[in-house]
DNA sequence: AGGTCGACCTGGCAGC
DNA sequence: TGCTGCCAGGTCGACC
């Protein structure tokens, strides 16, 4: 499920392939996944368009477009899967297909039909891109930024790390791996993490996202790249779904508890 | 305003 | 075998 290394590595792969290069046709095979706009709406946007520029905000993917007043926002949410092909024929779960002069295609696959593509004249008309939280490995976000934000909240930590509006593209699985690494409790109520703390943390959320983006992403279940190949993170996961499996660091049994509706991953000696 | 909770979706799998 | 029900998790709106 795509997290922020995951939306990196499509990003890079995307930019690579298909700058500039026209679009021929688009086929919109399951309308759920445009909602409020029209088929006309982004066939009449994207037809004989180019994408000028494709860069990511948290876990959502922004085209620019060559011309015209609209920008495309595609969210793959958990399954969403965007992968560039010559292939003819649509992969499984194919729901929008964009056909490019030069013959290349670009597939958006989900199986689960939870992503968006949205068209906007600006970001901010997006409420969840408008109100999200600062971009983790951006040299804009400090550790005294994190102390201070973490001072605001009482909440269970790990949650409040997957909050977009707290900090851009932290999901399930490297929240886990994140508080692991820093050997923190994620049940630990936000603000009683002491400076010490908030430093770990503050290395772990860049060290664990990095070492992920340079592995290309966590394959745990639908995830591929822009080139539909999985990514490697997965040999270095060590807590997410390793329930009942011994710690890498204790030998203790990884225990799996429920937060918010959600599951975390921790081990109870390493974490405190 | 901070925080919680259910809804949105489909496929895989456990349990009967 | 075939059915039911649960689980996966990012986002959003309703509600306290």
């Amino acid at each position: 499920m795509p997290e922020l290394p995951e939306v990196e590595t499509i990003c890079r792969d995307l930019n690579a392939a298909l700058l500039n290069q026209t679009i021929e046709r688009v086929e919109v095979l399951d309308p759920r996944v445009i909602r409020l706009l029209s088929q006309d709406g982004l066939k009449n946007a994207l037809t004989a368009n180019t994408f000028k520029k494709i860069f990511r905000r948290g876990k959502a993917l922004i085209f620019e477009l060559g011309q015209g007043p609209y920008t495309l926002v595609v969210q793959p949410m958990m399954t969403g899967q965007l992968i560039v092909s010559q292939q003819r024929a649509y992969p499984p779960a194919c729901r929008i297909a964009l056909i490019f002069l030069n013959g290349q295609r670009l597939y958006y696959n989900d199986q689960r039909v939870f992503g968006r593509w949205q068209l906007v004249q600006n970001l901010n008309e997006i409420n969840h891109v408008r109100t999200m939280g600062p971009e983790p490995l951006a040299r804009s976000f400090t550790q005294r930024l994190l102390s201070e934000k973490l001072k605001k909240h009482h909440r269970p930590i790990k949650p409040l790390l997957m909050e977009p509006s707290f900090i851009a593209g932290i999901g399930n699985i490297y929240a886990s791996e994140i508080l692991f690494e820093a050997q923190i409790d994620p049940r630990r109520p936000a603000d009683s993490l002491n400076a010490q703390e908030a430093g770990r943390l503050f290395h772990s959320i860049q060290s664990v996202l990095r070492e992920a983006v340079r592995l290309r992403g966590s394959s745990v279940n639908t995830y591929v790249d822009g080139k539909g190949e999985k990514g490697t993170f997965m040999t270095r996961i060590r807590v997410y779904q390793q329930d009942g499996k011994p710690c890498s660091q204790c030998g203790g049994e990884i225990q799996k508890i429920v937060q918010a509706q959600r599951s975390t991953f921790m081990c109870l000696n390493c974490q405190q």
